[in-house]
DNA sequence: GGGAAAAAGATTGTTGACAATAGGCAGTTA
DNA sequence: TAACTGCCTATTGTCAACAATCTTTTTCCC
């Protein structure tokens, strides 16, 4: 546990409420709490440190951002997604993804260009050693950063609320090696598109990009296995 | 008030804290609550015949939607929606409704557009009849049934979410009669793309349509007048 | 009279207790 | 054996009381 005035100072600014609500998210996100999986009020209280009341409240706020599903007398679950959902939110996704990439090509700044490349960069580096959980990470983080740099502060907020949804879907086909490499030379493409202020070439890339995703991920669902990249005739 | 069975039959679908939420949701879009008003508690609770528990969980769901605001310790205010926040709205709601008219062009069934028809035969009538709320009025609906029809559940409730925080905004622009006649023919084209299958077209049409009526938000804020329709020389 | 300090009041944050419901178990009956 | 009935237990729904914090009023000093 960390230090009595640390706490002490947290709890000035955040409720219990607050806290708990921070807390199960990270839980839920993290796996902790998987998906379908029945939360007990009392449990997670005493887990918590913390009586039923705060852990009530918090549940409602996170049933709202869908994180959780509330069943009269019967309690709560951690939210399952179906395909039918995960697609409906892919296809969203794909849409505020062009959003922010039109934005951003009319308005990135040096600095933000200079991150995303970073960004990039350990996308590449993460192929390389094929730490298909570092790149995982760093493509989310290429996407949020998107969105972020776009300027418009409820469209990150709607965007990282789909993509928390999305956390709760099956775990992620993870990709063969050929299919980082090759997506890493997509994001290239696109900060390339945006750094010309190639506003409509951004769009339109980001969203083919992302409705590629829901497309090897509607592949990966029916079959069961990450989907063969097509050897295309070029190089490599 | 109803008969007992009925209200019987109420609860035991719906917990306190669903229906309290419920009513507070229908007061803050109603306008009993207004923007920027602190609520109280136990006034609440006295008013709806609970107790502050119910109420307390009500508005953290409330806080996560945003139509309420949380100040630990001090307490829970109606939310103010900023002209900056009006505008990144507006905004998105132009992508979402862009990428509707998108998806409905491609898949719109032949009741949903005699609906649609039915609608904007609604809102010429209120425009000849220079009826501004009952324009209103058809006019979220056309809306809101353009999002519904594109099938898409995430969208819908993203949509709706927007629009019951822009609700929140300073009271609506009342536009002059003429405006609403020409808006009436812009609808009536947007449903022409539509029925034409013509999804870039829809799309193209709708989001131009919102960003007009964000340009003339910010009008209306600069000057405090709805603004002044310029005269087009082709006909009226 | 003005302003700071202190006390009083009001409101929120948190807890524990009670009531109501769902789900499981045993016992009974056909 | 299968299905039904009635208890029992675990869990949720709701409430009221207590503690902590903020706000307002009063008091006191200059």
């Amino acid at each position: 546990m960390s230090t009595a005035p640390a706490n002490i100072a947290i709890l000035q600014k955040h409720s219990l409420t607050m806290l708990v609500q921070r807390e199960l998210e990270r839980m839920v996100l993290a796996g902790e709490l998987m998906a379908g999986e029945k939360l007990n009020e009392l449990a997670l209280a005493a887990r918590l440190g913390v009586s039923r009341g705060p852990v009530r409240e918090a549940l409602r706020a996170l049933a709202e951002t869908g994180l959780v599903r509330l069943e009269k007398n019967r309690g709560v679950f951690v939210r399952e997604i179906s395909v039918t959902e995960a697609d409906e939110i892919y296809e969203l996704r794909a849409t505020l993804d062009q959003m922010a990439g039109r934005k951003l090509a009319q308005s990135i700044l040096p600095e933000q260009l200079a991150e995303l490349r970073a960004v990039v960069k350990r996308m590449q580096d993460a192929a390389i050693r094929d730490d298909r959980e570092g790149y995982h990470l760093a493509n989310l983080r290429f996407h949020d950063a998107l969105v972020e740099f776009a300027g418009n502060a409820k469209l990150i907020q709607m965007y990282r609320r789909l993509v928390n949804e999305l956390s709760l879907f099956r775990r992620h086909t993870l990709a063969e090696p050929r299919r980082l490499r090759k997506s890493t030379l997509e994001h290239q493409k696109i900060l390339a598109l945006i750094a010309a202020g190639d506003a409509e070439g951004a769009g339109a890339r980001l969203h083919e990009h992302a409705m590629a995703s829901r497309a090897r991920m509607h592949t990966f669902v029916a079959t069961g296995t990450a989907p063969v990249e097509v050897r295309r005739a070029s190089n490599e």
